[in-house]
RNA sequence: GGUCCCGUGGUGAAGUCUGGAGUUCACGCCGGCCUGUCAAGCCGGAGGUCGCGGGUUCAAGUCCCGUCGGGACCGCCA
């Protein structure tokens, strides 16, 4: 039907008679015998000159058929690549006509209501900024097979209706016909099947798997999302690392047009110690400064004596927060905000020409004082934020802090890939058995280093498990997984998990190890995290074609939806009334 | 389960604090004019359950309570 698409004409095609498809972006008229027509597909627009009285009018789906010809002196227009040509002497064929769109299909539709633009995501879809999206993260997900294509990784596609199993997120059930009462649930993740493949002898897996998750919904997160998963056998972690190193730079590559650096690496402490965070966001500094040992001896109550001390100091020069307009009411506001993240108490000093000012100043010696200019480098018109707590709490509300105070848009800066290493392998303790809960998962390796540690101080334990962080977003996880059944055990042990427990609750999947397990290791990351940073949206659904709600509805199919009676007869189910 | 923000012709906003006739602006839509525009221009017009329900009041878009929908976040996401 076309013999080019509504981006492609240039001057070098002038003379040529052409076809275009698309829709009618915008029509101007200057009377019956003369209309410029956009006309838009997706890859861009050509200005058509119609010299006949035809009626198109927005979205109209047309065929038109013309010369191309340069436009007249004066008329070019630079923002388009089209721009010098036209197409004149047009005849144009409506095949289908439109009702006028509830929104404008442009960029103005940025402002329009999210629940609109979902309700109709079939007009939205059809805007260049969604398209670009779309396109992007095909691109992304073509690199990322290439990649592990390439470096002999094999896909495997794991089963969607799988057992519930007890750990982890909440899991979407799917009732069974022929066993009433019965019920699938939808994969977490393909975890079980991936590692059951290295058991298999595959060696190197991956999949472009689709992960569920009952959980409630985030800017950052849906029910359902996109995981490249991977496994290897015979690995330890530098191997898993540079694998999907090699796979995120290819997809970053091909989404942007610049091959990232290497990943750096730092550890899980390291993280905290200067970032505050375990997902650090590189791409501005305001690290935490140590300020412990400065208050040793100080007379400040509210320091004295406290575990860990840190700063941070918010530069007069920040594009995010502009410190010179802070007054008692937003410093007020900070401590309050200090606070609710777990601290005590949030000492705050502004640095002026003159010294400091700070309702704590009159506390502090001079040489604390000094010191702590000293340290976090803080100059006339900063302002320094100081927590005085346990470390985890310093770290943690120091962390906060500055990524309030600090972190750029999604859009801004260069893209700062690192990974996260050594992480805890228990962390915090469980309500209800008062035993330490697994950091990562139950399967993950602990530290060589630490595995002494694992009974008598087992929150020093490291893991072999790590993190990739992307400016501030946490892209994915894996680990080396434990294959050998004492360290399963011990670990178990720690855990409070009976070999009973473990055989009633994990054995379907433990039992095949003891065929033969090879020791292995694996990682998996958000395919939707990793295009949605890499296309500068704040929000994964600006890069999902038809993504839910928070609230986890869908406007344009209005699902979920209750069920026909009779179906719920063939599945023996019955719905309660709702509880009032 | 919780905190906060938003809901006004098809779209985006102002009006809500401080109650007084559905008032205003921009875009879109319909009609007319218009031969070089490009988010064309000019003229005219249509289009509303101010999310919904209840309350206070002589009077509610505006105040109060509830509820629904959307969003950000906490909890949750091994």
């Amino acid at each position: 039907m076309r013999t080019h698409t509504c981006g492609a004409l240039r001057l070098s095609d002038i003379g040529q008679t052409v076809s275009l498809c698309g829709w009618v972006a915008r029509r101007r008229e200057h009377g019956e015998k003369l209309a410029f027509v956009d006309l838009r597909d997706h890859t861009g627009i050509t200005q058509c000159v119609v010299d006949n009285d035809v009626d198109v009018r927005s979205e109209y789906v047309v065929r038109i058929t013309g010369v191309v010809r340069a436009r007249p002196e004066g008329t070019v227009n630079s923002a388009l690549p089209t721009g010098e040509v036209e197409l004149g002497e047009c005849v144009v064929e409506v095949l289908r006509k439109a009702d006028p769109p509830p929104f404008p299909i442009d960029a103005r539709a940025d402002e329009v209501d999210e629940g609109i633009r979902l309700q109709h995501r079939y007009l939205d879809l059809r805007r260049e900024r969604m398209q670009r999206n779309l396109r992007l993260r095909a691109r992304v997900n073509s690199a990322v097979r290439a990649a592990m294509e390439e470096q002999g990784f094999v896909e495997v596609e794991t089963p969607m209706l799988v057992p519930s199993t007890p750990e982890g997120a909440r899991e979407f059930l799917v009732p069974s016909r022929k066993e009433p009462g019965a019920f699938y649930a939808l994969p977490q993740s393909p975890q079980l099947f991936k590692q059951l493949l290295m058991v298999a002898g595959v060696d190197r897996y991956y999949q472009m798997a689709r992960c569920l998750r009952d959980e409630d919904l985030r800017a950052d997160r849906q029910y359902e999302f996109m995981q490249m998963d991977m496994e290897m056998s015979f690995v330890n972690q530098d191997d898993v690392l540079a694998a999907v190193s090699h796979s995120v730079l290819a997809a970053a590559e091909a989404a942007t047009g610049v091959r990232p650096p290497d990943i750096e690496r730092i550890t899980w402490r390291e993280a905290m110690e200067r970032f505050g965070v375990d997902k650090p966001d590189l791409r501005f500094g305001m690290e935490l400064v140590e300020l412990t040992d400065v208050f040793a001896s100080t007379e400040f109550k509210a320091f004295a004596g406290a575990a860990s001390i840190k700063a941070i100091c918010v530069p007069a020069q920040n594009t995010v927060v502009d410190i010179s307009s802070f007054g008692r009411n937003q410093l007020d506001r900070l401590t309050d905000r200090a606070k609710k993240i777990g601290a005590k108490g949030l000492v705050w000093l502004k640095v002026t020409e003159d010294g400091i000012e700070s309702p704590v100043a009159k506390f502090l010696s001079e040489s604390e004082t000094a010191e702590i200019l000293v340290r976090t480098g803080a100059q006339a018109g900063d302002l320094v934020l100081i927590v005085a707590d346990s470390w985890m709490t310093t770290c943690e509300v120091l962390g906060q802090l500055r990524n309030d105070m600090g972190r750029p848009p999604v859009h801004e800066g260069p893209y700062r890939y690192v990974w996260v290493v050594e992480f805890p392998l228990f962390v915090g303790v469980s309500a209800e058995t008062g035993q330490p809960k697994p950091g990562h998962h139950p399967f993950t390796t602990p530290h060589p280093e630490d595995i002494d540690l694992m009974e008598t101080d087992p929150m020093a334990v490291r893991s072999i498990a790590y993190d990739l962080v992307l400016n501030g977003w946490e892209l994915g996880s894996g680990s080396i997984r434990i294959h050998e059944p004492d360290l399963q055990r011990r670990v178990f042990s720690v855990l409070g998990i009976s070999d009973e427990d473990a055989a009633k609750k994990f054995g379907f999947f433990l039992n095949p190890f003891n065929y033969g397990a090879p020791p292995h290791g694996g990682f998996a990351f958000g395919l939707d995290r990793l295009v949605a940073v890499l296309a500068g949206e704040e929000n994964i659904r600006e890069v999902i074609a038809f993504p839910k709600t928070q609230s986890g509805t869908d406007p344009m199919t209005n699902a979920p939806v209750a069920a026909d009676p009779r179906q719920l007869a063939e599945l023996g189910l019955r719905v309660l009334p709702a509880a009032t």
